[in-house]
DNA sequence: GCCCAGACTTAGTAGAATGGAC
DNA sequence: GTCCATTCTACTAAGTCTGGGC
């Protein structure tokens, strides 16, 4: 099903759909009368959507409450095929005077876990609106030369209205409906020429294996050699198999199943409850004293292929070497896959395939030069085998290799750390393979290397026994250093980047930290409105790298956009805010700014957002000759310099803050529309939904899976088989009764969505269905018969039966369009009437699902609810609304936030 | 002040596990 | 019990941010 441009549910307060006129009433100052915080109108700007419904009525409220979080938004999923939607985030345009996103009311003070409360931001002073003096000196020319290219100034162009001079703008290069030839570029007392910043050239990364050890570890640590004849663990750091050990089988033994909960009973008790601990919560430099560990498990060393098995080049099998088979089936796996299909990924693959060929020939005298020639499939077809071969094994079988596994696992599975057992997050080494890289990245496809220990430095206590490698070879060194987390470290060889061991997401170092975030974010409420009004001054200040600074805030406050590193040459062409160049965003008079980039992994982000006055003009600013395409938007602007600010404001605070705290404040706003007396399904329904606003909020998108088109058609189809009951069923109650027509006019209407090719294919698959179910009924009567010592029945039953069958549904045409149902044998209106109802509401709830499948086809949830949403607010929610936790949270979920669960009551909020 | 490495978080995806319909 | 769709988990790529070296 293809999307055109749709309203998203509106999520965030911030963002409506009502024209600007109507939002127009932004919140200069706050409604000391508004409510309690659950009563307060999602404040801001634009409220409009479906959660923000209370900004649409008298319009009034759209200006008070809680628009901190900037909501929801819509998105485009990737590749278009969704197309952009429109999301406002000004707050008002009654005048120019910018009562900015971020005057609120102030909220009700928060009571924290810990009985403390905590001071909410205050706003409760008004905010004074920009006098007309601030607006002319905006209105003033910030400069009065424009820059070239080359950084020489140039005299500016100017016009535009008022009076003012303003540089001529260059025609929109994206889009024709943007208008910037009437832009006015004020003049900036100090900086009007664009700086340009150049894409960061391809860092020269030391190769892997180059460093002995990473420089903090020179630093801090005392690095040794590992020696061969180093002690070894012989002794598993665990004492038995993770809980994943545990089979089904065993689960559903009632006595092994009791055992199982007191064993983990037991386990929660041992476990370390860091958050009781006082001491734990600080922010600590030395994060342990005493760390083993058994470092990482490499894979088994590759085994070759049957003989059997050859890849082919030109029409000739050929025996590879096991080096160079092995790179073979890398691709071979893959050939069903876009990454073979794709230009770049099949160019450095077969680079590199064909060094390795270099070293590692084929037996024939066979020189490989083109991949096209090269033919894989005979080892495609044998993987695929392989699977089919696993997938058929039986349960014993597939048990015994899972203890087998397990068993091997078991020492790598727990750390010890100051004598408290922590479960070991990706203790496999990565296996070689092909490099995955997303989007366009130029070294996609690249061969990734086998890692050996010669390529590994673990960190570990000084007194811990040093690790034995399950694979001969030596770690690359031993370091000590205690005020960092990572198990062992080595350097990929794609793109020489750094890899880390660490402990699980459930351990107490990522717990601590995760906290810490959350607090930092709530941290955040305090200062939010003195930020907001900060950089909304800011968007006219005179110095255009302020200026700057402040429209990039705004953007990340407003849109929840990433910071935006700068990037090299060697990595995919993706960009956040600060790195944002002049054809990300396009400008839409009077007010609306699109912005179409690829962020993160390569998603696109493709919005059409309503903006502050001020902050149109400065993108046309920032846009103005002699920018042109290719060169930085905020040219003054790195995420240095902003974080910097940021810190300033408040210790601690980055850009990324401004997402957790959107992302969280969004959920708990939409978690009120939660319906207090609906079934538990109802309320999960208002819980996925405000979780589907935030992951929208983010951009967290997911790829469309393969078979969603026909599923998704398949699921329609059974709608209209529901109609087409409802359809028999009324049939049935007019033959009964033809006066009801009149009594009960609404069932005189046709169903919709049914027509003549629907009903040909539904009555052929279910004459097909019934005939099915007759053979099969047929077949096994005679088993029967048989078992039984009587004599079988014959086909000549079979066919009568079949005919018969055929029969009806001849008649069950008939009587479709004839629009005449004999009633069925015991009908009365009465059950009839009945039997629609409960049709109706099948089809309601179906059709309700069928859309909500379609809502979220590219939405990803599990990001936001993983990193962004402050997991006391579910608990919280849980607890308040009776939702067992369990069917919110996984239970990896609930082994990472168990904090929460032990801090949040009913009462707690964000 | 810039560049880069280092350390850590955030992200989408593949494949395994689970669960519901038939 | 089988099939199919959904959910969960493992995996690893791709970000953010800090701090050291020059």
């Amino acid at each position: 099903m293809s999307t055109t441009t749709s309203e998203m549910a509106v999520v965030a307060p911030n963002l409506e759909s009502t024209p600007i006129t109507q939002a127009a009433h932004a919140p200069q100052v706050e409604d000391e009368s508004m409510s309690s915080e659950d009563e307060m109108p999602l404040k801001k700007i634009n409220g409009a959507g479906a959660g923000q419904k209370r900004a649409g009525g008298g319009g009034s409220s759209s200006s008070s409450g809680d628009d901190k979080p900037l909501s929801k938004k819509p998105r485009v999923s990737n590749g278009g095929a969704t197309a952009s939607r429109k999301r406002r985030i000004i707050a008002s345009d009654s005048d120019e005077s910018d009562a900015g996103p971020s005057v609120k009311k102030e909220p009700v003070p928060t009571p924290k876990a810990n009985g403390v409360s905590k001071p909410r931001s205050s706003n409760a002073k008004k905010v004074t609106p920009p006098s007309d003096s601030d607006l002319s000196e905006d209105e003033r020319p910030l400069a009065k030369k424009k820059a070239t290219p080359n950084g020489k100034a140039t005299p500016n162009g100017n016009g535009g209205s008022n009076g003012k001079a303003k540089p001529k703008a260059k025609k929109p290069v994206t889009s024709g409906s943007e208008s910037e030839s009437e832009s006015s570029p004020e003049e900036s007392s100090e900086d009007e020429k664009p700086l340009a910043k150049k894409k960061v050239a391809a860092k020269p990364r030391k190769s892997a294996g180059s460093a002995v050890a990473t420089p903090a570890a020179k630093k801090k640590t005392t690095m040794v050699k590992a020696e061969s004849d180093s002690e070894v663990d012989d002794v598993p750091l665990a004492k038995g198999k993770g809980s994943k050990g545990k089979t089904k089988a065993e689960e559903k033994k009632p006595v092994v199943k009791k055992e199982k909960k007191v064993k983990e009973e037991e386990e929660d008790e041992d476990k370390y409850k860091w958050w009781e601990q006082q001491e734990a919560m600080g922010n600590g430099e030395v994060k342990w004293t005493t760390f083993e560990h058994n470092a990482v498990l490499f894979p088994p060393p590759y085994v070759p292929l049957p003989k059997s098995v050859k890849m082919k080049y030109d029409g000739v099998p050929l025996t590879l070497p096991p080096e160079s088979e092995e790179v073979a089936g890398f691709f071979g796996a893959m050939i069903e896959t876009d990454h073979a299909r794709d230009a770049k990924f099949r160019e450095n693959f077969f680079r590199d395939f064909k060094a390795v060929l270099e070293q590692y020939p084929p037996k024939e005298d066979v020189k490989v030069k083109s991949l096209e020639k090269c033919d894989f499939k005979p080892m495609f077809e044998h993987f695929e085998r392989e699977k089919e071969k696993k997938k058929a094994m039986t349960k014993d079988e597939k048990k015994a290799i899972k203890e087998a596994k397990d068993e091997m696992e078991a020492p790598y599975v727990f750390a010890m750390v100051d004598g408290r057992k922590e479960k070991v997050g990706n203790f496999r080494a990565e296996p070689p393979g092909l490099f995955r890289g997303r989007g366009e990245h130029p070294k996609k496809g690249t061969l990734k290397h086998r890692l050996r220990p010669e390529d590994i430095v673990l960190n570990i206590g000084k007194d811990a026994p040093i690790p034995k490698p399950n694979i001969p070879g030596e770690w690359k060194g031993i370091q000590h250093d205690n005020t960092v987390t990572w198990l062992a470290y080595w350097k990929e060889n794609v793109n020489g980047n750094a890899k880390y061991v660490f402990l699980s997401a459930g351990s107490s170092w990522k717990g601590q930290s995760d906290r810490a975030k959350f607090e930092k974010a709530r941290d955040l409420i305090k200062h939010v409105d003195k930020i907001r009004k900060d950089y909304t001054e800011d968007l006219k200040s005179k110095v255009m790298a302020d200026r700057q600074r402040a429209t990039a805030l705004y953007f990340i406050d407003r849109l929840a956009l990433r910071a935006g590193n700068e990037k090299g040459e060697d990595e995919a062409d993706t960009v956040g805010c600060c790195s944002l160049r002049y054809e990300h965003v396009t400008l839409s008079p009077p007010n609306k700014v699109i912005f179409d980039f690829l962020g993160k992994d390569s998603m696109r982000f493709h919005q059409e957002v309503e903006v502050d006055h001020q902050v149109f003009k400065n993108i046309k600013l920032f846009k103005a000759e002699p920018k042109k395409k290719g060169d930085d938007l905020f040219d003054r602007l790195t995420t240095t310099l902003l974080n910097k600010h940021l810190n300033g404001m408040m210790p601690g605070l980055t850009a990324k803050v401004f997402r957790t705290y959107n992302a969280s404040w969004t959920f708990q706003q939409q978690l009120k529309n939660t319906p207090k007396n609906g079934t538990v399904a109802e309320k999960i329904a208002a819980y996925n939904t405000a979780n589907r606003d935030v992951a929208i909020l983010c951009n967290h998108q997911k790829t469309v899976s393969k078979g969603f088109e026909a599923s998704f058609a398949k699921a329609g189809d059974k709608i209209r088989a529901l109609k087409y009951q409802r359809m028999k069923l009324r049939l049935q109650l007019f033959s009964l009764d033809p006066k009801i027509k009149k009594k009960k006019p609404e069932l005189a209407e046709d169903e919709s969505d049914l027509d003549d090719e629907f009903f040909e294919r539904h009555e052929s698959d279910l004459l097909e269905r019934a005939l099915d179910a007759a053979k099969k009924k047929f077949e096994k009567e005679n088993m029967k018969l048989e078992e039984e010592g009587q004599k079988k029945k014959g086909k000549p039953d079979l066919d009568e039966r079949l005919k018969e069958i055929k029969a009806e549904f001849k008649e069950l045409k008939k009587e479709r369009k004839s629009k005449k149902v004999e009633p069925r044998k015991g009908a009365t209106e009465e059950k009839l009437l009945e039997q629609i109802a409960k049709m109706d509401e099948r089809i309601a709830t179906a059709r309700v699902q069928l859309e909500d499948r379609d809502k979220l086809k590219d939405v990803a949830l599990g990001t936001s609810k993983i990193n962004y949403i402050d997991p006391r607010l579910t608990v919280a929610w849980a607890k308040k609304y009776d939702v067992p936790l369990e069917k919110l949270f996984s239970k990896t979920l609930r082994e990472k936030f168990p904090w929460a669960e032990a801090e949040a009551d009913a009462k707690w909020v964000f």
